[in-house]
DNA sequence: TGGTTTTCTCGAAACGTTTCATGGTATTTT
DNA sequence: AAAATACCATGAAACGTTTCGAGAAAACCA
């Protein structure tokens, strides 16, 4: 029993109740040359009174094009609940808005062998945001497929391969220096490190600019100063311990994510140590709840919002002008200044 | 010039490989049945080999279904970054996993006369979630529109109109129950109340609930003991200050959303006082923040990624079963007991 | 005025699917 | 062995657009 029998306003509507072809009602609609104002003006007219919308799915059929910006993000059941990533996204939505495009969201179970590129060709997906890609996987085929298909992308944040993409992300070495260089002010010598998850892109960066800074600012270069995390919370918890049972315990611990520079001041705090009076605590991102915890977090801020906003402008960039060239954006981190250093 | 002749298999390039009408190749691939196994097993390897994958678009187009769901939510800004909203997304993008469906972000710019229907109809969306929608306005013919084209939906939080349709929401009356009886055996006989936005579905509930129930477990019925908030942590940090100057000022306060308590603890924290011993702080919620604030905040939980799970499950049982009636679902809340109370 | 150019409108084809009536072949029944 | 039935595969039509070549009408020019 087919209970909708109602059908919605097309072009051809349109066109019959004005009397003519319903390819000169899509001229109308797509405000070209080449129909007579009067004309024009009387269909613009019938449309608005039957109350017309175009059906984007045949359009895009066409076209092959989508008015679509695809965000891939890894398979992760707590995506979400990422504070580092909603904001972004959020940046992400206000980009789509400007352009007048809608958002879509995929995750990408990657062992599933599902690419890049099979999204965008399912959905028609013609501008892609990549996310936080997971390295352990070489993905320079899945960028070749986009490439040669015509998809446009940037990815968020920097792409580790060598060739020449769109991707937006933040100065860690610029972020790195400018907390080393705080915690160097405040007198600090002795400083723990938690690395960050290695198979990203930030990650390793973040560890390297600590290497080389680390000893320019003259801090002790003991190696079991570095614990090695993977951004979370848990790897936080988890990694503190072995800085705070060193015979010779550092003064200040730099996290390469808040999420980990909480986790560990959860286990400081428990130790009946106070921040930052006997340890200070830094942490990396400025996610919201940096802002919550007690004492605040001291952090460096990445401009996530305007990271997300860039991303699709760089991808609609490329698509527009033939001659464009992919270029990396890297954005100027920030010190929040809070009360755990 | 055309940078991009390639172009992605379709069923007809399957379809002349095998030697076969392309409708049979349909039929494969939808597994339907009428098609010998050993034809069928032929298409499905030369699928295979040539790495087909359905243009979804095209399905779309000739089904008016585009196995997706859309997200409605009200034009603001920070959308995104309101842990709220979150934690719902969160359970809708699990439920669209779980069906297979693509997840598709609109923000209704009320305003501009945009209507719910315009938007399914514009992108074929068949499974909407509606919102947090502002009661400002009279959506009831809306909620016609939707219905008349067969678009299925679920509301979330409570639809307020007569209408019967699905919506999925937390039991605000037991929940302001929880919360006050726990407050009752504390001690606390003198409660200050934030309500909520009046123009929601859930702030209303919750002040009714709030009257009644302080009035049975014995609270003082004093007017001024209740503020207006807007759920924002902004009109919690400039409703706060009327109840401290109150002449007998209250021993708890009961925020009808955790950013408003998140807020109202700032400012009595600026004041001096000590939460929970000068005064007692109870949020409604549970969001992100809640158990970062300092101290941590006690708060009811709503579950909220069950609710966006169920949100969609309820959309698909009525898409799939005729009789369904659509329902509205009160998830129950819980009591999460932390340290400001 | 007659021819040429420009402007406007039209019809047909295409995009990649699904659906459905049709007919052909294989299998069963009598 | 012929008739009836089941099973397969097909080709055409449809979904709502855009595009494009061609014809008709209008405008221009000499």
């Amino acid at each position: 029993m087919k209970r909708f029998e109602k059908t919605s306003i097309t072009i051809k509507d349109i066109a019959k109740k004005a009397g003519v072809a319903h390819s000169t009602v899509s001229l109308v609609m797509n405000d070209r040359e080449h129909v007579s104002p009067k004309l024009r003006e009387k269909i613009l007219k019938i449309a608005n009174e039957m109350g017309y919308m175009p059906n984007m799915v045949a359009r895009s059929l066409i076209s092959k094009k989508s008015s679509t910006v695809g965000v891939v993000f890894p398979e992760n059941p707590h995506f979400f609940t990422i504070t580092y990533f909603l904001m972004i996204i959020e940046g992400i939505q206000n980009a789509c808005k400007k352009y007048n495009r809608a958002l879509m969201f995929f995750s990408l179970d990657q062992t599933k062998g599902e690419s890049y590129y099979q999204i965008s060709r399912k959905w028609l997906i013609d501008l892609m945001i990549i996310m936080n890609v997971d390295y352990t996987r070489d993905i320079s085929k899945d960028i070749q497929d986009l490439r040669d298909n015509g998809i446009y992308f940037s990815f968020l944040t920097k792409y580790l391969g060598k060739e020449k993409v769109n991707s937006v992300c933040v100065d860690n070495f610029e972020g790195v220096r400018i907390a080393l260089e705080y915690l160097a002010s405040q007198g600090h010598k002795r400083v723990g490190f938690i690395a960050g998850n290695p198979n990203s892109a930030d990650g390793p960066e973040r560890s390297q600019a600590y290497k080389a800074l680390s000893r320019k600012f003259g801090f002790d270069q003991d190696d079991e100063l570095t614990v090695q995390g993977d951004f979370t919370f848990e790897s936080g918890e988890r990694e503190m311990p072995k800085l705070l049972t060193l015979k010779k315990r550092p003064t200040a611990i730099f996290a390469a994510s808040d999420y980990m520079a909480i986790g560990a001041m959860r286990v400081i705090k428990e130790q009946g140590l106070y921040i930052p009076k006997d340890m200070a605590v830094m942490g990396f991102d400025n996610t919201l709840e940096a802002a919550y915890v007690e004492p605040a977090l001291t952090t460096i801020r990445q401009p996530l919002q305007e990271m997300g906003e860039k991303a699709v402008d760089l991808a609609i960039r490329s698509m527009n002008d033939e001659n464009f060239e992919p270029q990396t954006l890297a954005l100027k981190p920030e010190l929040m200044k809070r009360r755990s250093c």
